[in-house]
DNA sequence: CTGAAAGCGCTAACAT
DNA sequence: ATGTTAGCGCTTTCAG
């Protein structure tokens, strides 16, 4: 019979257990939330009521009660999903696995292309206490817009804004700017970056590194060093073969993705160069899941960090904000690590 | 002032519009809605009105009234997000499509090990309108807990059960039927089936299918013929390797997916055969991003479904359900695609 | 320690 | 055609 009801979910609330019992809604209501204040023994008898009765309070009604939903919405071009080469899936393991632990619900917000529409749209409708956004660019109006609505949120990178906000970020400028040494030190000086595309703060980020590695030793960058392109192994095939055109080849090639990194292995096995012998290769390596910079062959040197603990880490964020275990934005940088490996070796004396 | 009072939030409610208005609030809610019985004249102030406060109603609010969320939950086991090789992806962007298509939202449920529980708690707690579930085991125990729960819900595949239940699922069995067929067409017997993992409806379905075409023919299908392993390309070299070890070794490989069957190509690679010459593969394939069939050398003959599809269609017939546009369970098998390309030739006469 | 009552913002009968 | 009223199921003062 309970068991019976439970499944059929009749009204199991708190009035109903109120009747059964013989006590007020709002005992049972501070029963079951441990509230200071109700004896141990009735405490245990509710529980034990409410349990029998596979009571769960409903989600609405109380939200609306207490104006939180503990849900945050993910807010993303609908896009990020069908690319073949993306990191995005990861970002969303890292915050389900964020979400699960901290017993919060994760609202999927795809758009396909009004993301202020579903910003403002998620604040006024309250159906979220705070939001992800990802993919900031160089001066991102987002920032300003969710500030004036004043909806809690965590951006994944960086962005140029006056005002504060709270994000995660991988440490692109150093890590480029490691890179770049790297090829230096084993006397490349001309090396191609194949960078990503020019709207994104990091991709400025990582070029402004790279020059600034050269001017470090007095050396000026080479001009037309850096390639802006998207991310994907197409590009860093067809940018490498470009290149390799060029009446003087670079003798390095250095990568914003392992995508890009995998299309240059290919253009360079086409043009019969040996990577590490005749021509180096590195690259950023964000952990993606199958597209690891250790899997090519050779395996490729590369600075690695885990883009699945950026989405945890974001997510976690988050929550603290919303429930003001933070209280002023916090920014954080996540390290790397360099992992050599055999795709660089010193440069060949140019012809 | 009207700019800066819908940015900043404040109470764009139905009472503050209908003090502003002088109208009661439930005029106001029914022209916002287009109720009939409402003039189209104050229809078109109180939109104006409400345009200018920004206002959107309160989705709690809405939905404690109403009894419907307009969210749908897609419960899946946190592990489907981290795996490199998954469909999961793929089911999720046309999932989204379809809830963006439909004004919808999607909550993502995952779950690390109760399944059940999750789904007790999303009936219980009443945060969604239906949920969708994925991956039925051969006789699924969810179909009978939901069905009991009173939740709407879809199922990515079919299950054994007595009552009824919606589902879409991929014409798995034909596909399998047809595969087989064409092998045996080109006059090979002796075939090994790399198939999923045996818990999975369909892959028992693909088992029973390749039994079939070979009954059909008055011929026994050979013993051992069918491997019960994971679905990644390490399993699918894995297996390969060990049945090319064979005293008689295989004539050709069928797989269940494209992962398995890159992992196949690779075995034959280092064992110096040639794939469509020497030794034939076949397999399906799901449309996953990043995963085709049709890129791998020599190209694969595979049955081409769009796993992505699958998800839009998923998405849909739950809406429809929960609007009760749908009334009785629908229950859906997408067609598939037989593409020949240069994998399967004819079999070489058995030692 | 417990209960009564108000209210979260909306919808939907039920008036008028 | 519009207004009044009563909930939806919970939390939270405020009394006792």
């Amino acid at each position: 019979m309970t068991e019976s009801k439970r499944l059929h979910n009749d009204a199991a609330d708190l009035k109903s257990l109120a009747l059964a019992l013989g006590l007020s809604q709002s005992t049972i209501s501070r029963a079951l939330r441990a509230h200071p204040g109700i004896p141990e023994a009735t405490r245990r008898r509710v529980v034990a009521a409410a349990d029998a009765a596979g009571y769960r309070p409903n989600a609405r009604a109380r939200s609306l009660a207490t104006g939180r939903t503990e849900t945050i919405g993910l807010v993303f071009p609908l896009q990020r999903l069908q690319l073949p080469e993306t990191n995005f899936v990861d970002v969303l393991a890292g915050i389900s696995t964020a979400v699960t632990a901290r017993n919060y619900n994760l609202l999927l917000s795809p758009f396909e292309d009004d993301e202020a529409g579903v910003l403002r749209k998620l604040a006024s409708s309250k159906s979220v206490d705070g939001v992800i956004i990802t993919r900031p660019l160089v001066r991102d109006p987002r920032i300003a817009l969710l500030n004036a609505l004043r909806l809690p949120f965590v951006v994944h990178g960086r962005t140029e804004a006056q005002e504060p906000f709270s994000f995660v970020d991988t440490d692109n400028d150093n890590a480029f700017e490691r890179l770049t040494n790297l090829l230096l030190d084993y006397g490349h000086r001309h090396i191609v970056v194949i960078n990503g595309l020019a709207q994104f703060r990091y991709v400025a980020a990582r070029a402004a590194a790279f020059e600034r590695a050269f001017a470090a030793r007095g050396l000026a960058a080479p001009l037309d060093a850096i390639e802006f392109v998207s991310m994907t192994e197409a590009t860093g095939y067809e940018t490498a073969m470009r290149r390799l055109a060029d009446p003087e080849p670079p003798t390095a090639f250095l990568c914003g993705s392992v995508f890009q990194a995998r299309g240059v292995y290919r253009a360079l096995a086409q043009h019969g160069l040996a990577v590490g012998r005749d021509i180096s290769v590195a690259c950023h390596d964000d952990g993606v899941r199958g597209c690891s910079a250790m899997d090519l062959s050779p395996p490729l040197t590369a600075t690695a960090t885990s883009i699945r603990g950026a989405g945890e880490e974001i997510a976690l964020i988050l929550i603290d904000l919303i429930e003001r275990k933070a209280t002023a934005p916090v920014q954080k940088i996540l390290p790397f690590e360099l992992v050599l490996r055999n795709s660089v070796g010193l440069a060949k004396p140019s012809a």
